[in-house]
DNA sequence: CTGAAAGCGCTAACAG
DNA sequence: CTGTTAGCGCTTTCAG
């Protein structure tokens, strides 16, 4: 074998620069860098230290093409630059880097049409391992041909039933949300909702609507529908329907809104309007956004950012087991994530 | 040449499959796919057909193995889960989407660690063509290891005379707030700032406050120092320095904060104290933040999915033109963001 | 425990 | 305009 002269450090070396500089084949150093068994450990000590020397490290192309993984993984979110998907993805982001995976990030254009979401699929195919849908409704048609593509897929915020998930009990959030109130003594209760984007599959708001409407009955009271206002789970949406539901005549000594953006958008309208948060409204809100904390908001706080970890490290652990000819089967496994009613001083006695 | 029969449609096809499909050779394959000259367009329709029925795209992996190029990028941030950060990801994201690039999302841990941000250039190496390093400072030495890669990279919020770069013009926008302020009458100003993460090259805080600083020496006023509080780009931290400031004997007649999230600490602080904004207190932010707009909260607006937006088009027109054999030596072009005033109702005569 | 050799699927000369 | 033929740099049997 003629010795390859290692190349000026600011040069790509191959493995083949490193076998040859450390006096063995390229298959060992791929085991001994890889840390696989059946490398004595003298050798293995030797590879690493050349490894090092060289600044060698595996084009990942390469090992991609050979291995047939990538070792990157995909978030499939419907927008990043938003309060609650940037966490996810934040949350995702850190798993990755810790296993040594890349990250991803594509957006699936608009939810709605069915064939966007394959189509990002599709084209995400190969060059990832596996992806994480985060509140991008699955059909059972989506799924079926993801379970065809073979793929390795977690959901955040749907349950397929076939793919890991992590999700929250977003009726259980409604429900402590409004118990809340009518603890305090509440019993005109707005709500700031929103419309289900897909409703048969995928309606967080009305999930959480729902909560609040057993809650209510639960202590006898009728949700009024015409105290519902639409706030598109933005901080302006959040504003307009608090506006519209505190002109009313009987307006509601209290609001529920259904995210801390929401809220905030509450807040800003009770002042517009001279009213007191929460001398003359109390107002809760669902996330535990920054802002909440300072705001002084209770609210029904979730752990975005554990969410998107608990997701990638279900996903990689998948992955993990898996081999080139095929995916353990495993049934969709349910994280629930911890929510828990943080009491502030947007909410008190009516 | 064997015919090899196409596969069932849930396989992976490859380019062996099209070529022999369309009865031509997969170097033709590979050349009308890619849309490069020299390809009869009969023939390349008929490739595309093929190739559609088959469901066939190539694989990234081998492709990027045998071309050397990788179609992918990188965006580098302190972290994600930030309104800043995430908007602009969003703009890359949208034009990466567009030009079928992939995004990879990296954070470098602290970019206060020299190697950090070397390693993290390292790791990402061979996976992708070019990055983005947002807000993560980069040194000299940094820049001459990153030139010897050969590595194709745009930075937002520093100029490294090097590489292209875009940018606002930090010093442009305090002056711009304060001088709002000073028309309208104030003269005891306060600020909200932040301590600069590294002074010598990357000092945002700094140029916002030195705009304003010159803003005030032209109506002949000197900078208080003491009505510099240090609210960390964070709404909590901007509330606690608020508080600072409007507690003082001398408290000011307007607050400068450095960004909208500083202000809404402000607000609140306000509020906590009484004080009406902007009856009491005015205060003018940076950003414009949707919060912003439904606070009413004045502010100098600059356009940060713009930024990622920018950064990414420079970086992949610049990877465009590249061949295998080096980047075309390009010295830093800098595209200045536009930023404007936006009065709205947080500040007025004092 | 280690090496040789056969690809992985594609691109890029180089001939025709 | 099109086909042939080398690789790209690694992983992975299969022998030793």
């Amino acid at each position: 074998m003629v010795a390859t002269s290692p190349p000026p450090t600011f040069e790509r070396s191959t493995i083949e620069h490193v076998a040859s500089a450390a006096g063995v084949s390229v298959a060992t150093v791929s085991r001994a860098l890889r840390g696989l068994p059946n490398v004595a450990t003298a050798t293995r000590v030797r590879v690493e230290e050349v490894a090092r020397e060289l600044n060698y490290r595996a084009d990942p192309a390469a090992s991609r093409l050979a291995a047939g993984r990538s070792r990157a993984i995909a978030v499939v979110v419907p927008m990043i630059n938003s309060w609650y998907f940037s966490n996810v993805v934040a949350g995702a982001e850190a798993v990755c880097a810790e296993d040594g995976y890349d990250l991803l990030v594509a957006t699936a254009p608009h939810s709605t049409s069915r064939d966007d979401v394959i189509a990002t699929a599709e084209s995400l195919q190969r060059r990832v391992d596996g992806m994480i849908f985060v509140e991008v409704s699955l059909q059972p048609e989506d799924v079926e041909v993801l379970q065809r593509r073979n793929l390795g897929v977690v959901t955040v915020g749907q349950d397929t039933g076939v793919y890991p998930s992590v999700r929250i009990d977003n009726v259980e959030i409604g429900a402590i949300a409004v118990r809340h109130l009518l603890a305090l003594g509440h019993r005109r209760i707005g709500i700031l909702g929103a419309q289900a984007e897909d409703p048969a599959w995928f309606d967080v708001p009305g999930q959480r609507i729902e909560g609040a409407r057993r809650a209510m009955a639960d202590a006898g009271i009728v949700l009024d529908p015409e105290l519902v206002a639409e706030g598109e789970f933005t901080v302006e949406g959040g504003h307009d329907a608090a506006l519209a539901l505190l002109h009313r005549p009987d307006r509601p000594t209290a609001i529920f809104a259904l995210s801390d953006e929401m809220a905030f958008g509450a807040v800003v309208a009770a002042r517009d309007l001279g009213l007191g948060v929460p001398d003359d409204l109390s107002l809760i809100g669902v996330d535990d956004h920054e802002v909440a904390q300072v705001l002084g908001l209770t609210t029904v706080r979730q752990h975005v950012v554990e969410h998107g970890a608990v997701a990638a490290r279900a996903l990689l652990r998948r992955l993990g087991a898996t081999r080139r000819d095929g995916w353990p089967i495993t049934n969709g496994t349910i994280a629930v994530g911890a929510t828990e009613l943080k009491i502030r001083g947007s909410t008190r006695v009516p």
